[in-house]
DNA sequence: CGCCTAAAATCTACAATGTAGACATGCCGG
DNA sequence: CCGGCATGTCTACATTGTAGATTTTAGGCG
């Protein structure tokens, strides 16, 4: 299951690339510089010519390991979702939840720039018609539900409670927490001090409270608020776990 | 607030265009022009050129009501959240919070190609940058929060659980429910059948529940849970707190 | 009425993109 | 050695955002 995988030799090897010629390509090679190439420098660096000078290469010879540039972004964010550890065993499901939030949550902090492509490729493209990589935590996660005793249909809905919850929180938290470290907080309160005071007052005061944001605290919080709601509300093997 | 803006008068007249030019430009006449464009044919359908025709104008006569294509988007983006409407005067804060999730919900629905720029537009402005319209829901509902008798961190902390939720929530709809009404069942069931049934069982097996996702009864549920365990864990005044 | 200036509209141009299609070049079995 | 096929490489083209020059329009003033 969990594959993590890292980029296999050469990373990187840039502008030297006294001998880097040789090496064959591959997909996972070609994905792995994609998804650096995002990561160092964000979405729209990821191009055709710009990808292949970084594995010096011809563009158009990547075409080979990925038909369009949709599919390599959806290649990208296979390759992400990989990173992702999900162990469909575990009797503690609560925990195994909570464990794969955070988890998830560290992996969006580390590659924020993917995080747009996480939620909006899945719009273009029809469930069963998307990358096996990006379905199959959902299948996992239903797999684990159902060993610890919901339905199917019960294990589905908590699956998207669970879920939606957790993408809720990634993209609330990324948008609070500035990528440049920097300058983030001067920044964050020099862009609120721009907003008319009449019109959002309670924005403006709460200045101190946005700029220190727990993450992991808050959607720790969540999940627990979650699973015991849901453990009511649906007919929740909960008690009988212990 | 409810402004539910069309396009004011020729919507389309293409080529032909006869008299059409006199009109004066406005940036809502143009935001409202573009965001037609988005919901008709899609996001990438939303070029200078063509919204420039669509308009019957010079496409560099655009520029003056918006910078550019990225402050386009933004426009966008604040013309739709203009649909929703929050008042922030309602001692029912829970009925409130429960009547704009299925708003907002309905609004996605409305304006699904707009739901990617909802989400990842904000991922790349800081959030003192963002345009005013943005921001508004968010300051109305902290409001709201707090005239309910939240602290102001608590009534942060309700909002981004809320707001978490929501968002979360209507990507999760958007992704399971294609587009194209038609051949959507089919198209679905489908495209699991071309899964491999060893990896993925069990969401082949929901492929019936998949189908039929009745999106409102979901959310509606969703928040109650949320309501509900947020009014245990903090120090709600739901209880009447003192 | 005639001109002059500022603004608004339009045109031209350019660099960058994705990608089709033609071309070259290596590799490998006969 | 030689055909053939996979694999790289080059050129070309349509489309994009947008800078800058150029034209057209509008309006004040003598």
């Amino acid at each position: 299951m969990a594959r993590t995988m890292t980029i296999p030799q050469q990373t990187a090897g840039d502008e030297a690339g006294s001998g880097a010629r040789k090496n064959r390509l591959s997909r996972e090679v070609v994905l792995a510089a994609a998804l650096k190439l995002v990561d160092d420098e964000g979405l729209e660096a990821l191009t055709m010519r710009r990808l292949g000078q970084a594995l010096h290469r011809d563009p158009m010879g990547l075409y080979r390991y990925a038909a369009n540039r949709a599919a390599l972004l959806d290649g990208v964010t296979e390759l992400v979702l990989d990173e992702l550890a999900i162990f469909g065993d575990d009797p503690d499901w609560q925990g195994q939840l909570r464990r794969i939030a955070h988890d998830l949550r560290l992996l969006a902090l580390r590659h924020p720039n993917v995080v747009p492509l996480l939620v909006t490729r899945p719009l273009s493209t029809p469930l069963g018609l998307r990358p096996l990589g990006t379905l199959r935590p959902l299948e996992q996660i239903l797999g684990l539900l159902i060993d610890a005793g919901f339905t199917a249909s019960n294990a589905l809905h908590v699956y998207r409670a669970y879920y939606g919850f957790l993408y809720g929180h990634i993209l609330n938290e990324l948008q609070e927490f500035i990528v440049d470290p920097d300058e983030n907080e001067a920044l964050l309160r020099l862009g609120l001090h721009r907003l008319p005071p009449k019109e959002f007052p309670r924005l403006r005061a709460l200045a101190a409270e946005l700029a220190d944001y727990d993450g992991a605290a808050e959607l720790d919080e969540g999940i627990t608020i979650l699973l015991s709601g849901l453990s009511a509300h649906l007919a929740a093997p909960l008690i009988k776990k212990v």
